[in-house]
DNA sequence: TTGTACGCGTTATCAA
DNA sequence: TTGATAACGCGTACAA
C-alpha cells in the first residue's frame, strides 16, 4: 500500500503558506479571478502547480457551497438493456448536452440491477447530486420514494406522474389513437397488437384481461387504451382484438411475438407496435413468414429511432432529445408542477397500406 | 422559488435536540447500531423520520471520512455512441455488478462530448469518486493528465497503457494473429482488412502507410500488426492487403467499406474484420453483392459480441465482463502498476470456409 | 452507553 | 487587494 495516492491531501492551506498568503486568497485564486492581482494568481497557480496541488476538494467544495454540480439520472432498467434501447439513449443525449451547457456533471444511476441485491440503491440515496431526473420509473418502484426523501428537486419523464414533481412526456394516448385511426382509416379491420411489458414479472404472452387491469407503466396502459379506444370508435371490440405481451423491448421478442398473432383465426392485416424495435422484429418475422409488408400485413411503430427509417417503418415521432433538454430546464427551474407534454408527429412510411 | 427544498436542511443536530441526546449518538444510531441500546435508537429513527431526516449528507460524510463511496468510469466516446457498443455494455456489467457488490455507486463519465465544447470535462475534476477507471481512452486525450492529476487510483482497460497505472486488457496482436493464421491454414491468399478508427479526424478511406504509422489506439495497432505478421509469415506482403479504415464502430460503415475491398483488382477471398458489428455489416453487404458467406468470401470478426452468434460469425471471444470486474478489483487492491492480460478464444462458426 | 471536542477542506462575510 | 473568522454537516478519538 505504498501508493502516490497516500501522501496526505495537498489542500488550501499547503499552497497559501508556500506562498505566503492566507487560504482565503488561494482560494479566491481559483473562485475569483478578478478579487487578486494578476502576479498574485500567477505566483499562487505556480505554486499550487509545484506542490501538486489540483484544485478545490469536490466534497469540501459541496458542502461549503451546498452545491453538487451535478444531476442524476435515474433508470430502472439494466445498464446493458437501457442503453441497447435506442429511446433511452435519445434522452439521454439531450440531458448530456443540457448539462454540457449548465457545466454540471451526470451521474447515471440504474436503480435495476441494484434493487434485486439490496433494499435499496446505495446511489439513491447517497450520490452527490443537486437533483433527480427520475426516467421511465415503474411507479410502484422503491426509487421514486427514495428519490422524494432526498428532498432535492425532481423531475419526471415518462413514468410516473407524481403529484408536485414536474414532468415531462407525451400525450401517449392520443398518440397511439392517431396511429390506429390511420390504420383504419386505410380500410383495416382486423388489428393486433403487441404490448410492452404491464408488469415486472418477466411475462410473455397473450394480455389477459387481469393483466390488462394491472397495469404498471401508465405509458403502456395509454397507449393501449389510445388503440383500442379508436378501434372501438370504428365498431371493433378490444376482445377482437388478439394482444401479445413482451417482457423485454427487443427486436427478437417482436419477431416472436407477431408470429403468435399472425396464427389467430382471422390473421390480423394490421399490427399496432408500441416501440419501433419491436416493430421491426416483427417486420423480419413478417417476411419469413413469406407474407409482404404492407400487402399482406401493414405495421405502426412507436418512437421514430433511428432505424425506422431505415426500414421504411411508419410510426409516432417522439421528441426524445427535447425530453431530456426538457427535463434537465425543469429541474433549474425549480418550480412546483409544471408539466410540459411534447408533441408527437405522425410518420408514415411504405409499412402501412390498404389491406388486400 | 418557494419549493420545499429551500426549507432549511435538516440535520443530525436537529435530530439529536429533538431527542435530547448529542448528535455523536444519532450518528453511531446510523454507522454503528450496535453502540447504543435499541430502544434509544428507535426512538432516534423514529424522530428522525418525524423530523424529515433522510440520512448524513454526502458531501458532509465524504469530507469528513475522506471516502466517497463512488467510482467513475471514463470513456472518451459520446454517450450515445458509447452505449450502442455492446462491447462497451459488456464490460460496463461487469464494471456494475463489482460496483453492487462492493456497495459502492458508479458514475459513467463521457469524456467526448465534453471535450468538444470545453478545455476539460468538469466531471473528471468534480466527481466525487474514490477512483477511475479510464476505458479505451485516447492515449493523447487530455482526460488522462486530468484523471493523474485528481490524485486518486486510477486502472486503465484496453487504452492506453500508462507507466504505474494498472492495466486490464488482452494480447490484442496474438489474438488478431490467430484470426488470421486460421483463414491461412483454410487455404486463403487473398485478404482484406477492415481497420477500426486509427485518428480522431473521421477519415474513411484506405488505410495509408502514413496513417498506419500513427495509430492512436494501441489495440487497433497490435490487431493490425497481428494481422500483418501472420500475412507475412506466410509470404504475403502488408502492401498486398487492402485495408479499409472506418470512423465509426457499426454495420452500416462496415457494409461500405467492405464494398470498396470487394471492388479490388483481385477480390479478396478473406475478410478480417476488427469488430463483429462491422463484420456483421460487411455480411450483410457481401450478401446483397450476390456473394456467398463463406463460399466466396470468409469473414472473420473480433469480440464475440452476442449478435455474433446469431450471425454464425467465427470471432475472437474477448472476456468483456470480466474486464470490468478486473477494473474494479484492481482499483481496491490500490497496488501500483499490476496488470492483468485476459485470454481470448477462438470461436469458429459458419462465417469461414475454404476458398473456393 | 453517551457526550465533548476537534478536524475534514472549502467558501462566505466582513473588516482591515 | 488581502486576511481573520465563522460556518458547512459529519465522523471519531477520547473522556465520562
Amino acid at each position: 500500500m505504498t501508493r502516490q495516492h497516500d501522501r496526505r491531501k495537498v489542500t488550501l492551506k499547503d499552497v497559501a503558506a508556500q506562498v505566503g498568503v492566507s487560504h482565503t486568497t488561494v482560494s479566491n485564486a481559483y473562485i475569483r479571478p478578478g478579487q487578486l492581482s494578476a502576479a498574485l494568481r500567477e505566483r499562487i497557480l505556480a505554486a499550487a502547480q509545484e506542490l501538486g496541488y489540483t484544485g478545490p476538494d469536490p466534497a469540501a467544495k459541496q458542502l461549503a457551497t451546498g452545491r453538487a454540480g451535478a444531476l442524476g439520472f435515474l433508470f430502472s432498467e439494466d445498464l446493458p438493456y437501457a442503453f441497447s434501447d435506442p429511446a433511452i439513449l435519445s434522452v439521454l443525449n439531450g440531458v448530456a448536452k443540457s448539462c454540457d451547457d449548465l457545466e454540471t456533471d451526470l451521474a447515471l444511476i440504474s436503480a435495476g440491477s441494484n434493487l434485486r441485491n439490496r433494499a435499496a440503491p446505495v446511489s439513491l440515496g447517497n450520490a452527490a447530486v443537486d437533483g433527480y431526473i427520475l426516467y421511465s420509473v415503474a411507479p410502484d418502484s422503491r426509487c421514486v420514494l427514495m428519490a422524494q426523501q432526498r428532498n432535492v428537486p425532481l423531475v419526471v419523464v415518462d413514468q410516473p406522474r407524481l403529484s408536485g414533481v414536474p414532468y415531462v412526456g407525451i400525450d401517449d394516448r392520443d398518440s397511439a389513437r392517431r396511429a390506429a385511426k390511420t390504420l383504419l382509416d386505410l380500410g383495416h379491420r382486423h388489428f393486433g397488437i403487441l404490448s410492452l411489458k404491464t408488469a415486472h414479472d418477466g411475462y410473455s404472452g397473450p394480455l389477459t384481461a387481469m393483466r390488462r387491469a394491472n397495469i404498471a407503466h401508465s405509458t403502456i396502459a395509454m397507449r393501449l387504451e389510445g388503440y383500442l379506444l379508436a378501434l372501438k370508435e370504428a365498431g371493433i371490440a378490444p376482445e377482437d382484438v388478439p394482444t401479445w405481451e413482451i417482457p423485454i423491448n427487443s427486436e427478437e421478442m417482436g419477431a416472436e411475438a407477431v408470429r403468435h398473432l399472425l396464427k389467430q383465426p382471422r390473421r390480423p392485416t394490421a399490427i399496432l407496435a408500441m416501440s419501433d424495435r419491436v416493430a421491426i422484429g416483427a417486420m423480419g418475422a413478417i417476411r419469413s413468414l413469406g407474407l409482404r409488408v404492407p400487402k399482406d400485413v401493414s405495421i405502426f411503430g412507436f418512437d421514430d429511432i433511428p432505424a425506422a427509417q431505415t426500414h421504411d417503418l411508419s410510426t409516432i415521432r417522439q421528441p426524445h432529445e427535447r425530453k431530456g433538454s426538457e427535463a434537465v430546464r425543469l429541474l433549474g427551474a425549480g418550480n412546483g408542477g409544471e408539466n410540459v407534454i411534447l408533441e408527437t408527429e405522425l410518420v408514415l412510411r411504405g409499412s402501412i397500406g390498404t389491406p388486400a
